[in-house]
DNA sequence: CCCACTGAGTTCCATTTTGCAACCCAATGC
DNA sequence: GCATTGGGTTGCAAAATGGAACTCAGTGGG
């Protein structure tokens, strides 16, 4: 009676939603994302239990989101940081931003204001194809098998 | 004890992650966004207990993504179909998917390949800047309190 | 020297959630 | 008239979750 676990499953999003697919670790993944490096920071900002944090970030660690880096050794100290990996799922949490802003916020407006610095605009994150940078939908969009397919 | 609700949180991630940071909700939102409708397909396609089914349509009812319409009424049968809402989430799923082939594709490669049937190329979601249209990363979005900002 | 504090975790325990299997019900199909 | 189909309940045991208290090593203050 485990948990499922669909990290091997021949699909991208299922795979993705073993790591993504947990509250806590998406937040700690936006936290790390604000700067947040710190056990202790993680737990007064989330108000995730000690117990609960522990697991997640050893989990997101051992999936390699997250790297433990000892940042002082008298005595010795750790902090979290994103890896590249880790870093790389910054698109995915703009996405839900997005979809947030859109269809989750209340008659008081969002509550909070994206803005790229790279273009100075406040702006919401799109999701385009590669190929011809159109937003996707799903009507325009066809998933079929890849080489790692089996099942 | 209940499992920390973040639906209210001032943050349109964390209010997200309330509905998408559900591994069963996202594959539900995925079988949804293939075409897939009725109760028994769920449960066959994805393995998930029917009770846990059960529950988790229902709140994707209450949340506003599915839509459960009676298909025919001698016996009553209904499915569940995608609201705008729901379909809204397809770019999440997207850049999930797009992070998945990149970060957890095992050797033989991806298991799914995307196809955009708007430009015919395989391709990968990528997630912009809704002005500039430039990809995002976490070193060039800055997040700011917006007019719902309280706490 | 003693005491409190900090950072980063453990441990314990009571609730909830999961997952599985078995059961229910109404209308067909054969 | 008996099994099948679609869409659920119910019961139960194994895990996950949340809260609070406790640990441990070094530091800073008095």
């Amino acid at each position: 009676m485990k948990r499922v676990d669909t990290s091997e499953w021949p699909c991208t999003i299922a795979r993705s939603a073993a790591v993504l697919g947990d509250h806590w670790n998406l937040l700690l993944i936006r936290q790390a994302c604000l700067g947040m490096r710190r056990f202790d920071d993680f737990q007064g900002e989330l108000g995730i239990g000690r117990n609960m944090l522990t697991i997640r970030l050893n989990g997101l660690v051992d999936e390699g989101v997250f790297r433990r880096v000892e940042y002082q050794n008298n005595p010795p100290r750790h902090e979290y940081r994103l890896t590249d990996k880790g870093r790389a799922v910054y698109p995915v949490l703009a996405a839900m931003a997005a979809w947030g802003e859109q269809w989750l916020s209340g008659p008081e407006g969002t509550p909070i204001v994206l803005h790229h610095t790279a273009c100075d605009h406040d702006m919401r994150a799109v999701v385009v194809c590669s190929e011809c940078a159109e937003p996707l939908n799903v009507h325009n969009v066809l998933a079929i098998a890849g080489p790692g397919q089996r099942k």
